[in-house]
DNA sequence: CTCAGAATACCCCATATAAGCGATTGACGC
DNA sequence: GCGTCAATCGCTTATATGGGGTATTCTGAG
């Protein structure tokens, strides 16, 4: 289980951080590293034609941003895993990196041995993150803090799937004017005036 | 950094887990767990009251599920970790654990060695998860599909500001007749007949 | 070349909506 | 017992919306 060589690939334009990666890589038993790129142009150009199972990507290159080459690389060969491996880490950075479809996200402080277990985890189907990236995605699940009323929030849920007013109304027993009065409440507290940005509001912020 | 000691209380239902769990945790150096509780109830009763620092949950009780009870008890108080260590790996269930306000998650099957530096992770600011558990999460933020343009993705996401028609028009430069010629074939695109449920399907869909 | 899809523009019309008013009841905290 | 807030019910009106059409232009795929 253990004992397959996985083939790595790198981009990453600083000449020192990609030679030292390469032969980190490449030195140890169980892994190859054959290929690295110091943009994402000319990882684009070869990886699709190259045997490489993981791609170990820099966020900030020259010409096209790492997150780019990501998505591109993604549609290009779907089964082709991807970690980025950056010091940036900044909300923006991870969940586009998550979004174009990074299977794992370090950061550059991450050591050598480890860097190689989470490989090892990427290729058997995991997804390694380092803990701060961690608690920032965890994070994003969580409710900041909710202003509306259990009614209210049943209100919003209902007409969030294209009910109107009346639907509403019948639905849990109501007079069509507490349903409206519960709305105008609703984008009072939410700070909206539209059924369209209470939705898109609270749909961000969980409510829903 | 690493010398403090850490105080654990366990919440699970079955002796044998729970009395093992107490004893790798309480034995390790730099850990302690002097309380341990069969049920939700009791350690909701308990726990805001003792000096704990993590708490490891179950997650299928007796009474209170360990979500309904992290729930709570994240409510009671905030500054608690609280690690869901379990075998249910479904997505519900790990949603539903971060959303109320786990700290990471875990199976059951990781190692009393990893568990230790699992709970040192979360005392530390991080966000353990098993791998899988990652992957899971990392794949919902992927977008499966998007049967929308760019020019009617770009439309949507102004009506999810609480833009209307006009507004939209103004702000590309097109006649109001369009923008809604654009909103009728996004609804046919969502199957969807309203502006509501179109921005709450899109937002389900990471459209937007 | 042809066909499909995207983006653009326009018409009519019934209905839904938001905004502006006011009002009562009951629960909970202090 | 007083204030606050959730939850309930009501009216009016100008405007926005969604559904039904039709049509042109451009681009890219087959």
């Amino acid at each position: 289980m253990n004992s397959e060589t996985i083939h790595i690939a790198i981009v990453e334009d600083d000449n020192e951080i990609r030679q030292t990666l390469t032969l980190i890589v490449d030195g140890s038993s169980g892994f190859a590293c054959k290929y690295a790129f110091p943009d994402g142009e000319s990882a684009l150009a070869s990886l699709p034609k190259l045997p490489v199972d993981v791609v170990l990507m820099d966020i900030d290159l020259p010409g096209k941003s790492g997150i780019e080459v990501t998505r591109q690389l993604k549609r290009l060969c779907p089964e082709l895993d991807i970690i980025m491996l950056t010091v940036q880490s900044d909300d923006d950075s991870i969940f586009q990196s998550l979004c174009v479809g990074a299977s794992g996200y370090l950061l550059k402080d991450t050591n050598p041995a480890d860097l190689l277990v989470h490989i090892r985890e990427v290729y058997n189907g995991g997804s390694p993150m380092s803990s701060q990236v961690a608690r920032r995605i965890i994070n994003s699940f969580r409710i900041i803090d909710n202003p509306l009323s259990e009614r209210e929030t049943e209100v919003l849920k209902m007409l969030s799937k294209g009910m109107n007013y009346k639907d509403v109304a019948d639905e849990i027993f109501l007079s069509p004017h507490t349903v409206k009065t519960h709305i105008k409440n609703i984008y009072s507290k939410l700070h909206v005036n539209s059924r369209a940005e209470a939705i898109y509001k609270a749909f961000k912020q969980k409510l829903i």
